[in-house]
DNA sequence: GTCTATAACGAGATAGAC
DNA sequence: GTCTATCTCGTTATAGAC
């Protein structure tokens, strides 16, 4: 499908998504606590009150953030599911999709609610806790589709298995983060697929 | 060695512990950038300006903050190391600390100022590193002591397993707390152990 | 050691002009 | 769609009385 083509604003992006791009970049590194309008309206200068028109509260700027985030990852995770058969690769490439976030010095946008979670109001964590999900449920049916071509074996219930993935990934870009190393990132995440993803 | 006994005041603890009590659990509940002196100072029922008194800033109660975590959690790691002599049995009895974090619906002190990490005062920042290089050093000299006893195998660097441990378990806290669920997380530290410290 | 009072600033948000 | 102006509130922090 072509992009929406000539439109009423020709600019290279449309002002929502610029401030999506900015804001999402400020979570991910500051966490949603730790940024404000003032600091995307500096960014994009515009004025706070261009940003409210846009996105009404903080709270439903959240909301749009997780729901773009999530809609990129998981079309990224279908592209995976194209371009790699084996199940071994699948989880390379699930873990590749993390480098590429944490090279830009960022945290997974989720990684980095879920810590904010208590703070959060309910529609970000439900979107929060529906990622994570989402994730399992990939995950899973790759390791299940591993395990039954003889390519993967693991330990328990995939879901287990895909849980302690997600959270091994996670936890490694936020541990990695202050050493901004990320041979120290990839060096984990390699670890974590060969330890609970035996390949044979 | 004793409690400090009769002191002039013959309180249950001190202000100062109390505030640091307070904070402590604001911090992993709700990150550094997610609390303030008028939340503790509500809880504890006096007034922000006694809480300066005590904490000049909001930055030197960070630092004292990290400090007290950090001097009773390798208290703990040395009667770990006195209570225990299989390296398998250590590794479960650290798992277990953080288990013991997560069942108070709390994220690991460290691991949530890991978060908040770009937006730390410098000296917090410093803190929060060298908890974890110190976490490393005594899991690292656990792997190796399990590898030379012949109790316990993994690949790779025993720093590398150990820096993999440290990112699984925070991960698994930052992840399984949404879910309210202790074995969920409970789960995750066992599937981490038995994948990158393989016992035979 | 704790209080009242307040300073100084930044946050999220709204009204109404252009 | 973006602006200026403003509101209200919360935040960190300090001064000075008790």
């Amino acid at each position: 499908m072509a992009r929406t083509g000539a439109s009423t604003e020709s600019s290279a992006a449309s002002t929502a998504a610029q401030i999506l791009d900015a804001a999402e970049r400020l979570v991910q590194e500051r966490g949603f606590n730790g940024f404000s309008y003032a600091d995307v309206a500096r960014e994009l200068e515009v004025t706070k009150a261009a940003l409210h028109y846009h996105f009404g509260s903080k709270a439903e700027l959240g909301d749009a953030l997780i729901d773009r985030y999530a809609e990129r990852f998981f079309e990224a995770l279908a592209r995976v599911d194209v371009e790699e058969t084996d199940a071994g690769d699948k989880l390379r490439a699930y873990a590749q999709l993390y480098t590429d976030v944490f090279r830009d010095d960022r945290m997974c946008l989720c990684g980095m609610l879920a810590a904010d979670y208590t703070t959060l109001p309910d529609p970000m964590r439900e979107r929060v806790v529906r990622f994570f999900d989402d994730n399992e449920v990939w995950l899973a049916r790759v390791l299940e589709a591993g395990k039954k071509e003889g390519t993967i074996r693991f330990a328990g219930p995939a879901r287990s298995v895909a849980r302690t993935l997600i959270g091994g990934l996670e936890g490694a870009m936020l541990v990695a983060r202050p050493y901004h190393d990320l041979k120290r990132f990839r060096d984990a995440a390699e670890l974590l697929i060969a330890g609970l993803a035996v390949e044979r």
